[in-house]
DNA sequence: CGCCTACTTGACTTACTTCAAAAACAGTGG
DNA sequence: CCACTGTTTTTGAAGTAAGTCAAGTAGGCG
């Protein structure tokens, strides 16, 4: 499955219902795709978007830099995601995009996926709403890093990561790979490295979840989602109920 | 300026080209407004949205509702926009909307806009671009209430409000209507109310803004700025560089 | 005048940051 | 194979910013 065209059919497809004649659409778009090392950036903020990205393996992170030399994490991407479908009607990214782990990522000219758009408007409305999710995302992400305390609010990422993972069926069964380091969990939930560090010793404490080398392992699924205060409503998927 | 047409056109040809036939067609939606009262929802958490609400004057906000009983505010709107255009093509809200202050609201048959879309396609790309542009504000919440320390976090939302009134003309001068309280601004950006009332004196006594009955006063722009760690290239706006 | 709500202030407590250093681990080259 | 370097993770101790709690003031309205 390093296909760009049955990745993405395979993900809009998970919110969409497309006619046969929007799969043969996205089959007819040209791509290209490139290989990228961990923190290696493939988006960087200011440029202006040619093309749209679409995550083919791996995992890519969205971020600002700060005017100040820091970074803020503000979401994480995974096979069949269109991380920059944000810049489709935008002149100027105003955030950046790198691989997390090793990924691979296909480009697709902006031009080419505005033409499909005008000969299957309905295709144009499933990424659309590949969009609006992604603001859904971005809203949760809000809450969870001004309203939660330390403990729920990592808990919540994970079960946001696995959720929606589990949704594309890209776990492994309780355990998913997330190659994210603790520095960055600090730059997503905006907490100081010293208190990553003990907050995840106490989620793993609580036994409910694993985290380490990169692998996340759900144990208690029911005790996860309580602890984080996670409700998957605002993924917005029609099979929501993990374990 | 209190016709749901003209309000939503002018907003719309802030970032978008509106072709002639744009504009008719924008016209020709059926919509009924309705006031409401300070804090009054109009929204729900949980609905099923059949109609898309459209800020004629006032101000409203977006709002999670926490299972602790929390509420976590995500964004503010005005008049002109579209406050739940994320609600198009998803099927229940995830958020709410509320009056901020006193508000008039027009709502809009998601069944008309569907048809507009489909007979002006140009028109679907301008209120699509305005979900990018709302969720590119989403992203710089996370970074603002994750990543900023509190007096810079305050005088961000600000600096936010007053640009993207400004750009809508909705300022007089250097003042701008914000009837937002203590509280709200505490749900806003994820600080305790003694919390924000010492902040907010801070940046009283800085000299740069004033904020008290429900009005903001600008008195030094480039330093609020500086204070906000705040560059309005995420907005995405042409004319963005105030007094 | 009294009631309600919104704002303000002070004192106390705690959770998180900061700083500093050690341990674990991976990669490199002798 | 093992020292050497750099990176990531872990731990500890100290300082502080922000939360909590509680009380008081001010303004708006019947």
């Amino acid at each position: 499955m390093d296909n760009a065209h049955e990745v993405l059919i395979r993900s809009l497809k998970e919110h969409s219902r497309l006619a046969d004649e929007d799969v043969a659409e996205v089959c007819s778009l040209a791509w290209m795709a490139r290989n990228y090392e961990p923190n290696e950036d493939f988006i960087r903020q200011g440029d202006v978007p040619e093309f749209a990205a679409l995550v083919v393996s791996g995992m890519v992170g969205r971020y600002h830099l700060l005017q100040t030399g820091g970074r803020q994490f503000l979401s994480f991407h995974m096979s069949g995601d269109l991380p920059d479908a944000q810049g489709l009607f935008i002149e100027r990214m105003d955030h950046g995009l790198c691989a997390i782990g090793p990924a691979s990522v296909a480009f697709i000219p902006h031009k080419e996926i505005l033409k499909a758009f005008e000969r299957r408007p309905s295709l144009g409305i499933a990424i659309w709403r590949e969009t609006l999710l992604d603001a859904a995302i971005f809203r949760e992400a809000i809450t969870n890093n001004s309203a939660r305390p330390m403990r729920a609010r990592m808990a919540h990422l994970f079960c946001e990561l696995f959720c929606r993972a589990r949704v594309s069926g890209l776990n492994h069964g309780n355990t998913l790979q997330v190659p994210i380091s603790l520095v960055q969990l600090g730059e997503t939930l905006g907490m100081a490295i010293a208190t990553v560090n003990r907050t995840l010793q106490e989620l793993r404490a609580s036994g409910a979840m694993d985290f380490r080398d990169g692998e996340l392992t759900v144990l208690k699924w029911r005790e996860l989602q309580e602890l984080g205060d996670f409700n998957p409503d605002y993924l917005h998927t029609r099979k929501q109920t993990p374990p």
